[in-house]
DNA sequence: GTCTATATATTGATAGAC
DNA sequence: GTCTATCAATATATAGAC
């Protein structure tokens, strides 16, 4: 990846790159992607119109590709329903850790003024798969389910950021540890509601 | 505040500024501290060898101011462990979410390379003061107790950043509602345990 | 102890050559 | 569609005047 280098899709090059800085530094720029890329830091500019719409891109794939993670892991946990809830959670915290691109990104404020079909449409799909889920717990529609969905996100989120912040000495507490717990956790909260 | 502004104690309003300046855009600078304060881009050096020790000061002081929030809260709380337990959960909210500086920002990984003995102490005595409360509601001291913190952390953090970014529409859902959801998940996570 | 001025790096973004 | 070159903004940090 020297120089001269082209590319069949820069655009979706430029998507997955963006997605492997996140998960490495867990900050972002255009400059960096296209570094990464070894093509010009005006390349991007191409293929999206600003920067703002280059992160839109990234939480619209990261948004599908944890919906697709996340049902998964959902097809493996059986057929009980709590079962299934808490694989959800392990699942979300197992994908913001190795991709940096959580509902911080996904949900950014700095997309709010970015209007994207594509990515509204994969956060949708993502909350409603998720709605499912809590529904089928047992949970009411609405009043509860809400709750429920929210208190789920804060705790996995809130596992993620410890970790990714080195709250926890990451050699003696794997990601799978992580996962465990915010498994457990979920168990608990349907429980308790 | 306009030109030649002469301070008692720049470095003290460094650090109150630097608070400010987090809360209100949650990123952080030297050099827009400074221009908050109408001093030079250059006056802070003065006062700290490098912006991560300025950092360094910003984080002891959110752990002492945060640790006095969270001991007046849980006197308030009464007498039952449990209640007190919840009580910090809801305050640790309300201070991260006021200022911009909870966990992100005192054990913030920029932090791991400086030394400073002021913000190891702080940070020492607000994580046993939350032990105690822990300890108290009667798990075992060790394993069982440290789980608990972190869920209680985790849950609290990620209620947070899902409020800070926006992720709740805060016209709807005041912080005292978000505390709220914090001290209840709370109960349900020492009920669990 | 604060100032002005400056060096250096990085960012987002654009103009114009190829 | 990508490049080189460039601009304006912002950042951290330092040197030297006052």
């Amino acid at each position: 990846m020297a120089r001269g280098y082209h590319h069949g899709d820069l655009r979706a090059a430029l998507v997955r790159a963006s997605l492997e800085l996140l998960a490495e530094t867990g900050a972002f720029s255009v400059a960096q992607v296209a570094r990464r890329l070894g093509v010009s830091t005006a390349a991007p500019y191409r293929h999206f119109p600003d920067r703002e719409h280059l992160l839109s891109a990234v939480a619209a794939t990261a948004a599908g590709e944890m919906a697709a993670e996340i049902a998964a892991a959902v097809a493996t946990a059986g057929d009980d329903p709590v079962d299934r809830f808490a694989a959800a959670g392990a699942a979300y915290v197992r994908y913001a850790v190795r991709t940096g691109a959580g509902f911080t990104v996904i949900f950014s404020t700095e997309l709010s003024g970015v209007r994207d079909e594509t990515r509204t449409a994969a956060t949708r799909a993502l909350m409603e798969q998720w709605m499912d889920l809590i529904t089928a717990t047992g949970a009411r529609p609405t009043a509860d389910s809400l709750h429920l969905i929210e208190e789920q996100i804060a705790l996995a989120q809130g596992y993620t950021m410890l970790y990714t912040q080195g709250f926890f000495h990451r050699s003696s507490m794997p990601l799978e540890e992580i996962a465990g717990r915010v498994a457990m956790g979920s168990r608990r909260l349907v429980a308790g509601s």
